[in-house]
DNA sequence: CTTTTTCATTAAACATGTTTAATAAATAAA
DNA sequence: TTTATTTATTAAACATGTTTAATGAAAAAG
């Protein structure tokens, strides 16, 4: 660590600081770069040397705290349940999370959803590590004898994962669709799914 | 119709073919309101005062012939054949058409995706007719008792949807996911979820 | 210690979507 | 026919994300 790197350090989080302030307060598509560069006292052209651009400085200013939520969703598992009462329980606590703040979630998940892989990979690996999770729950399940065995598994977590996606977008794109009804819905769809149609 | 009318539809149809022509070129991305004025002879301001902004243009520059091609598919229906296969066969004709100008479709499904349903009202209710479609053919399937009876039509033929957009998204966002891949993936998929997992 | 090189920072410029205010022509009113 | 009003159009301005070129200070080389 020399002090050139110390400063860039430095600096770096003045404009995270100044960044999760403004995103959270005003919302994403309400604060300019110019808002946050004059907050955290740089120039908006050192956020765009610093993050790259605007979308990749939302994802790191928010990354952190999700990864924290979701790590805390897993640690308090209820044990020795079923899939679909451990999936249950990680929604319970994503959603109402995520409804802290709707429509920064809903900006950052927009902002990132069908755009390569590589442009927001801690994001990205947030989700292959939710859906590898799944695959272990549902060896599991497949052990026990609860699943057949015949089942790709991977493909099987994909396509809940999905499902979870689907109902998120009706979550975040529509304000009226509350945490409750969102939570209902997955419930009543992983039912369908996993007894078959 | 007055005079006044039939210029203005006149203009409007200019705007649309030359946004067509450069959307479909260069992309949307790459291509800029005033590069779509200039070929259509007009200012960037009436593009906006026409179709709102660039977003709304893109949708209903696109809206035909993705209406036109799901109605084609809808129209070549696999009869007496069950919901998987039928479903199979319309997803067999909208990838390929989407895989034509896999970036055009991408950008304009980025673009309205966690946005509103009234900012892109034609396009949520082809989605809506879509599963009301599917909600038809499951009704089919229970009257036949090969479904059971007691499912939420309607909350079934949505998650099959987000299945599909699932896959969609993957196809949409990697450029070397093949066509063939995707309608094998959701198959499979669609196996999975139909006998339950 | 001096010189050279690296690099964090930024002012200014640029690209582009959108808004605003003005204009002129078509339509309606008199 | 004359006057008033509506409205399609646009030039100019604006807001904002991003790029570029310049600067100065820290680090490395001599």
């Amino acid at each position: 660590m020399t002090r050139r790197d110390d400063s860039k350090a430095e600096t770096r989080e003045l404009i995270l600081n100044s960044a999760r302030s403004l995103f959270w307060e005003k919302g994403p598509d309400k604060c300019s770069v110019r808002d946050i560069a004059k907050e955290a006292g740089v120039s908006p052209a050192s956020i765009i040397v610093h993050f790259k651009n605007k979308t990749a400085l939302l994802e790191v200013a928010l990354y952190e705290e999700i990864e924290k939520t979701l790590g805390k969703a897993l640690a308090s598992l209820p044990s020795d349940q079923g899939l679909q009462a451990v999936l249950m329980h990680i929604v319970s606590i994503i959603l109402p999370f995520y409804d802290k703040n709707r429509e920064l979630y809903r900006v950052l998940i927009r902002d990132t959803f069908f755009e390569p892989i590589q442009e927001s990979p801690s994001l990205a690996q947030l989700d292959e590590n939710f859906i590898q999770f799944i695959v272990t729950l549902i060896n599991q399940e497949k052990k026990m004898g609860n699943f057949r065995s015949d089942i790709d598994s991977h493909l099987a977590a994909s396509s809940l994962f999905y499902l979870y996606l689907g109902v998120l977008r009706n979550f975040l794109r529509n304000p009226n669709f509350r945490v409750a009804e969102a939570v209902d819905t997955l419930s009543k769809i992983l039912n369908l799914h996993l007894a078959g149609i």
